[in-house]
DNA sequence: AATTTTAATGCAACTAAGTTGCAAATATAT
DNA sequence: ATATATTTGCAACTTAGTTGCATTAAAATT
């Protein structure tokens, strides 16, 4: 349903985001939020910020689920589609901002793709 | 430490992966044997065979794990890796025969990659 | 073939990530 | 200032997968 209330959960939330580039995985932040927030409310504004196109979730190794920024989405339109990084070291996560096309599929049709890629990053090499 | 032993078990398994040519999810897997084997049992085996080569696995929608046969690997290396298709109305997962490039990453080392294409199949369409 | 050794199995209990229902608290509208 | 509606916290639950341990079943040894 998106945000409609402008509470001290959602800047809670909103701040811890700003305070990093990086991914941040759903549990992390629970964790990192344990002291102000419950974990109901983070699930579910994180949940609200993806519908409105301010954050898009994916899936990290072993499933679990990241969160990062958008980068032009709307309510409506989620454009920003694009690989995602894993340090297998660090377990940090980023964004890539590179494209990887999908070819044309025979016998089926292909509505949207994700892609991990695992290895090694700046720092940890 | 991979299959020591041929067990009654490991028979059952395997003559349900030789059933369909499809990935089957752990979960479906232990569905359809419940009456044979005891969960754990089917998540060791996967496991074992995993290691020897025979099945590789990978995330599907939600995080969920499937497993499916691997083409051409072997305890030592496992060479086989292709995207995976999930069809978003029936669910069905197949192993895609084609190869996604993953480009050179500046600053960072690729290792592996997964790459899940969803859409509809071609029974769905 | 009987026995010993070692691996595989089943069970119950557990973990970890995420979800749900509901009462209480907090924003916003009136 | 009050009423209304959304958000929050809590506890309890769900689902996928894991662990420890006693029992069973392969395989090796005699």
């Amino acid at each position: 349903m998106g945000i409609l209330r402008k509470t001290q959960s959602l800047a809670v939330m909103l701040a811890e985001f700003d305070k990093s580039s990086h991914a941040i995985s759903a549990i992390d932040l629970i964790r990192r939020l344990s002291n102000k927030l419950n974990k109901t409310t983070v699930y579910r504004i994180l949940d609200k910020l993806e519908d409105d196109g301010l954050l898009h979730s994916f899936l990290g190794k072993n499933g679990i689920k990241w969160y990062a920024k958008c980068n032009g989405c709307s309510k409506t339109a989620h454009t920003d589609v694009h690989p995602h990084f894993q340090c297998v070291d660090c377990g940090q996560v980023d964004c890539l901002a590179i494209q990887i096309p999908i070819p044309e599929l025979p016998n089926r049709t292909a509505l949207m793709s994700s892609v991990l890629i695992q290895g090694k990053c700046q720092n940890c090499l």
